[in-house]
DNA sequence: ATCATTTTTTAACTTAAGTGAACGGTTTTA
DNA sequence: TAAAACCGTTCACTTAAGTTAAAAAATGAT
């Protein structure tokens, strides 16, 4: 579990055994089972995550429906927006799956990039590919429609759409569950042809 | 001009004298006229943006069409994703005002990053802030309908719908120019009762 | 295994966006 | 300055998503 830590780290710097022993010290490895709240809106919050295993997800409630924004699966990193801005959270996020994921906080980050520079480094640029692929991810939403999205997604994701709920997944795409039913029922019958 | 970098610059992270003159030695000021494509699509780029004055946008060409994604203003920085990538841009950058920037390109940036480490921490922080701020906008897209992402840019950026034209501001919404046209005055309508 | 609950699908109807075309009004440019 | 190109709006029509409700299927608990 440690070693896909170190993995993903070692794609952005390399680290000494003196650096991997500092990183293990800190604890950050957790066990979550499905169906955990981490962070309901309204609380404040510091925590940033790594998934190593499993499924976690960003929602709101708005007039009482769950509106699913992001899902972070194996490799995926997830500082919440309200850590970054310091501010209470206006969405949820909980576990989907049994999950296995590290969690820091932004204070441990704070020391630790003091001490070891190179982690800022990695973080800065960590952050930068982030922003350039949910820009990215932003711009392909905004140039297609509900059907090219889910085709899109059965290309890039296809696992979500085996283990996400269907109308968890149609938020995800900006629409309601009863349209997401029908657009696949329409695109079965276009290959039926 | 060079004020309001500092300025910026002064959110982050405080400068010596020394550090200023750093800056201001890599001649990054430069004035563009309205029209100017400042990125085309194939092409690939090193280049970053600080608009200190005007108006940018990311456009893609798609079946001959022009898809706006993206406005940057006054104070709004930009790292095209295809810098931080290192592929040829999708997309096309282009001034629909005349306007003033800076332009830095990543090998600089490296450089005074590594003689100041101060700058490090700055584009860290600010590469979060941004990514925090495109989560939270594409979860208000994802949730909003055309004309409540309307309403909505009315509220948080009024300026972009004068000084930009419609069919750019529509593919912005995520719609088209005619679909825009009828909403607003839907929506004139609504307000007349 | 059965029942209760939740999730997904289907259907009928409403609403709004997409499409193609036409109309003035502007700006560009030859 | 006249012609061409472009832009925003409007209209009629098509297509697809939203809404409400109900049925069917899957899941979970006892």
């Amino acid at each position: 579990m440690q070693d896909i830590l170190f993995d993903f780290i070692a794609k952005y710097i390399s680290l000494t055994e003196e650096e991997k022993n500092a990183i293990l010290s800190l604890d950050l490895f957790h066990s979550v089972k499905k169906g955990t709240i981490l962070l309901k809106e309204g609380q404040q919050s510091k925590d940033s995550y790594f998934v190593l295993k499993g499924c976690i997800r960003i929602y709101y409630i708005i007039d009482g429906e769950e509106k699913t924004t992001a899902f972070y699966t194996e490799m995926d990193v997830l500082t919440p927006p309200c850590v970054i801005s310091k501010t209470p959270s206006e969405y949820y996020i909980s576990c989907i799956e049994d999950t296995i994921l590290t969690v820091s906080n932004s204070d441990m980050e704070v020391e630790v990039n003091s001490k070891f520079p190179k982690f800022e480094i990695m973080c800065r640029i960590l952050a930068e590919e982030l922003l350039a692929k949910k820009q990215i991810d932003f711009d392909e939403f905004k140039n297609s429609s509900p059907e090219q999205r889910y085709l899109n997604l059965l290309q890039k994701r296809p696992d979500l759409i085996q283990r996400v709920q269907q109308h968890q997944l149609a938020s995800y795409l900006g629409i309601k569950p009863q349209s997401l039913s029908r657009l696949r029922a329409r695109i079965l019958d276009k290959n039926k042809e």
